[in-house]
DNA sequence: TGGCTTTGTCATCAGCTGTTGACAAGCGAA
DNA sequence: TTCGCTTGTCAACAGCTGATGACAAAGCCA
């Protein structure tokens, strides 16, 4: 990525592992811990595979490092909570392919169905997004209505990919917006 | 899966075909494309993998057997539209962990996010689940309300595959049994 | 019986994967 | 300089995958 033409790489430890880390996140947001191999990464990142393993251990230690440095949870609830709903809608509906807002999000929903990434997925999902949303919505109903929210706005993200990008005209972008917003402040108040 | 301890199978190329594209509905409803291997598939059947490739092709086909063979749609919309959100909101919550009725719906989420496997879930999920689903809704606002119930469905199918099924206490189940139906009907209804 | 097709099995292949250990080069300290 | 540690590269490995083609046996027809 940062250095792609030029002969060894320069000797900086601390940059070269931030490069990796970046070009894993990227990956492994738009591809499956499965279909992402080492060499891809390593490749965007402008280094040998083997210095991936010296930096993280290993493939799945990689995924973890990747998914940990994402801090989801903070950055999607940023706001005040009375335009939660309309800004997630509007991120879901309008945002590009792979926003770095729901960056973590979409590694997790990518990676959910492989064997092998499944434990660190778990974890860190609960951990960075559905704990925090929880929490974040609060009362007696929060778990509750984390679950219908989170539902819904991975749903979303799962639809757009299966139809190929939503798939809508522009009117019935409109009202999906809409609906969404309202529908996920409905759940987020509890109603 | 039907034979065993036998020692070679009884020659019949029907019989065992079906139980090879049994065999494979399961193990994809359960495990990702890529996880599943040609092996597991024709140890579950008791059959070698050879057979796999002379009866579908490849692997490739062997997936797009078991996906057309589910008739997703059709089962999941059976029944009268009043009582479509209460029945998929019990199943939903209440649902064994891989209900016959979802299995088309499984498969699809399962390996959405292989790229060997994209293509034919794309198409797949549009003809058997999408389409029938904004056809069913009907109206103006039918494919946006199925975009909506679909995500919603399907998100918190992924949703309790992440927490490792739904982790709620059992006044919270039947609260969100309720609020999903409500929230599920209204988005039916246009709301 | 002898030949032919169907059905199923076996050994094996090429390709890819994550991972390893040996090696080269940079760079600061003594 | 020379030593030693860090940083990066290279070639190679074992393991697994989907797929292939040769082969065995069953069943059928004449």
């Amino acid at each position: 990525m940062a250095f792609p033409v030029c002969g060894p790489r320069p000797r900086n430890a601390a940059a070269t592992r931030a490069s990796i880390l970046e070009a894993a996140q990227n990956r492994f947001a738009r591809e499956s811990y499965d279909d992402v191999g080492m060499r891809d990464i390593a490749g965007d990142a402008g280094v040998d595979p083997a210095l991936i393993v010296r930096y993280f251990g290993s493939k799945e230690g990689l995924f973890r490092a990747a998914l940990d440095h994402c801090h989801e949870g903070s950055t999607l609830l940023d706001g005040d909570r009375e335009t939660f709903a309309t800004r997630i809608a509007h991120e879901i509906v309008y945002g590009t392919k792979s926003p770095k807002k729901m960056q973590g999000l979409q590694i997790i929903l990518r990676s959910m169905s492989s064997a092998r990434a499944m434990e660190v997925v778990q974890q860190q999902s609960c951990e960075q997004f559905m704990n925090p949303l929880t929490t974040w919505i609060g009362g007696d109903h929060g778990a509750v209505s984390a679950r219908m929210a989170a539902a819904l706005m991975m749903g979303m993200t799962v639809s757009k990919e299966i139809t190929g990008g939503l798939d809508l005209s522009e009117a019935e972008c409109r009202s999906l917006e809409q609906r969404l917003a309202r529908v996920l402040q409905d759940i987020i108040d509890g109603a």
